[in-house]
RNA sequence: GGUCUCGUAGCUCAACUGGAUAGAGCAACUGCCUUCUAAGCAGUAGGUUACAGGUUCGAGUCCUGUCGGGAUCACCA
């Protein structure tokens, strides 16, 4: 692609990451694979207006990202053209045509055909191009801690699957018109026809999917392949499951869309055209300054180093995004409230690493007194448990279950929900229960045992959120 | 228009896949820091689960219809 990321991107990654998380606890062995949309009109786009309106200009000149200064290109050429649309119908020429024939659009057709020519210039310029924006989404995944074990390019896999349409024409599951286009009819499931191949005998979208397919089936022989894409795909996976399913591929049946729902902002849907997007840097760099300024304001970084602090600033702001992007079901459409939506009280992940923290100050403080609290023998005649206690043991017995049920749904909100439970219920005890106070060694040993295991579980779950949690906070 | 999907407190979301009195957070109001971190805890208030039928011993959840939002139905990806 071609557009710096956005909160939409955000969702998408940091569910394939927690989906990977979970499934990796439940046995799996996950392989992470990225597809990026490396060409395409949309590129070529960037391409003409820096051409034009460049000067040469680089992300270090311009002291920008690479993504961001290519992502301006596109919309430099976006108000060029829509300047030439609105000339020529001012000429008398109607919309449609005027789309197809302004200058900057028959310009970026050209360019794409002079890139699927393989012209140096143009090449040299797309390489030059992508390498920047490629660095700067690095940047972004860095920041966020995704990463992956693969990375393909469209670039490289635009061509294939011709040859499973020639298979699907043998296997007569396919048919072709007149015109020399490929169909597959999936109308007896109540779905309609749907082009696989054009009349001109290159592929489209249906046509790419088809031999990544194959291809990630050779690559790594999977039992099961996640598609994590948004659910606006719902047809497009639908059809290419079930012509995969006729073309009796073997892993057909275990291709599953995880289909999820965009995110939507008080002002309705967001739109790069008309720049009504949330910005993924421009986020992840202000939740990182709100948990600075609440933890200052808080007072609560009492001998922490400057890196210290900038780490659990880090660590909270990431982590307050993500979880707030997580907790709620995947396959349901969200809304971001930009005043509203960064909040750290409530059900958010820096209540939860809260919880964590203040368990840990009872552990080192124990550690510190010699307190022993390892062993069983420490606290084996301890049976009377406070209500608190009682029911966060049974919240804690329920984790095998929900880790089954969010692999099984491939939803990382039932671990979100489970985590923030437990440290709700565990806040209860925390005030309600006195532990250095207790009446007994037997019971201060139980009451930090049961502590450490409460933090060893928000760890855990969070942990399969991707979320990190402080032990100072 | 066809297909899919959603509609739960003022707002954002839950409800363990059909079980008992529908739960949290935010916002509002009331308490609790001389005691382990108040980013916390306790409490008050807020609901005819869009509406109308149906299936069931039992429905927010299943079926039908209506209304309302969204997506999709490209020789774009």
């Amino acid at each position: 692609t071609n557009k710096p990321l956005h909160l939409g991107h955000l969702r998408n990654n940091f569910l394939g990451d927690a989906v990977s998380r979970i499934l990796e606890a439940s046995g799996y062995t996950v392989q992470r694979v990225n597809i990026v949309n490396d060409r395409g009109i949309h590129i070529c786009k960037s391409m003409i207006a820096y051409d034009l309106f460049g000067q040469n200009e680089t992300p270090a000149s311009a002291q920008i990202k690479g993504d961001h200064l290519v992502g301006n290109y596109y919309v430099k050429f976006d108000q060029a053209y829509k300047k030439q649309i609105a000339e020529l119908v001012q000429q008398g020429m109607d919309e449609e045509t005027a789309k197809k024939e302004a200058p900057l659009m028959v310009k970026a057709q050209e360019l794409l055909n002079k890139w699927e020519q393989g012209n140096q210039e143009v090449i040299d310029l797309w390489k030059k191009m992508n390498t920047w924006v490629y660095k700067g989404f690095d940047e972004t995944y860095g920041k966020i801690g995704i990463s992956f074990n693969k990375i393909y390019y469209e670039s490289d896999t635009y061509l294939l699957g011709k040859d499973i349409v020639e298979e699907g024409l043998e296997k007569k599951v396919f048919f072709k018109e007149e015109d020399g286009s490929v169909w597959a009819d999936l109308s007896d499931e109540g779905l309609d026809k749907k082009l696989v191949l054009r009349s001109d005998g290159t592929s489209v979208y249906m046509t790419q999917d088809l031999g990544t397919a194959d291809m990630r089936y050779n690559d790594f022989n999977f039992d099961k392949c996640v598609y994590v894409v948004g659910n606006e795909q719902d047809y497009h996976f639908n059809v290419l499951f079930k012509i995969l399913k006729r073309l009796n591929r073997p892993y057909a049946d275990g291709l599953y869309h995880l289909s999820y729902g965009m995110v939507d902002l008080p002002s309705g849907k967001m739109k790069s055209r008309e720049g009504t997007v949330v910005d993924a840097d421009d986020l992840i760099a202000e939740m990182i300054l709100t948990a600075q300024s609440q933890t200052e304001e808080l007072g609560k970084i009492e001998g922490f180093t400057t890196q210290q602090a900038s780490e659990l600033y880090h660590i909270l702001g990431i982590g307050a995004l993500k979880y707030f992007l997580l907790k709620v079901d995947p396959k349901k459409r969200m809304l971001f409230n930009p005043e509203e939506s960064v909040q750290f009280q409530g059900n958010t992940a820096p209540f939860i690493q809260y919880t964590h923290a203040r368990i840990a100050a009872i552990v080192r403080k124990a550690d510190e007194l010699g307190i022993s609290y390892q062993n069983k023998k420490d606290f084996e005649t301890v049976v009377t448990l406070e209500p608190a206690e009682q029911t966060v043991i049974g919240i804690l017995s329920e984790f095998p279950r929900k880790l089954a049920m969010a692999a099984n749904t491939y939803s990382p909100s039932v671990i979100a929900q489970y985590v923030y439970d437990l440290a709700k219920e565990y806040n209860r005890f925390y005030t309600e229960v006195p532990i250095f106070n207790a009446p007994d060694p037997q019971t201060l040993s139980f009451r930090i045992a049961f502590s450490a295991v409460v933090a060893k579980m928000i760890r855990v779950n969070m942990d399969l959120l991707g979320i990190q949690v402080p032990d100072r906070m």
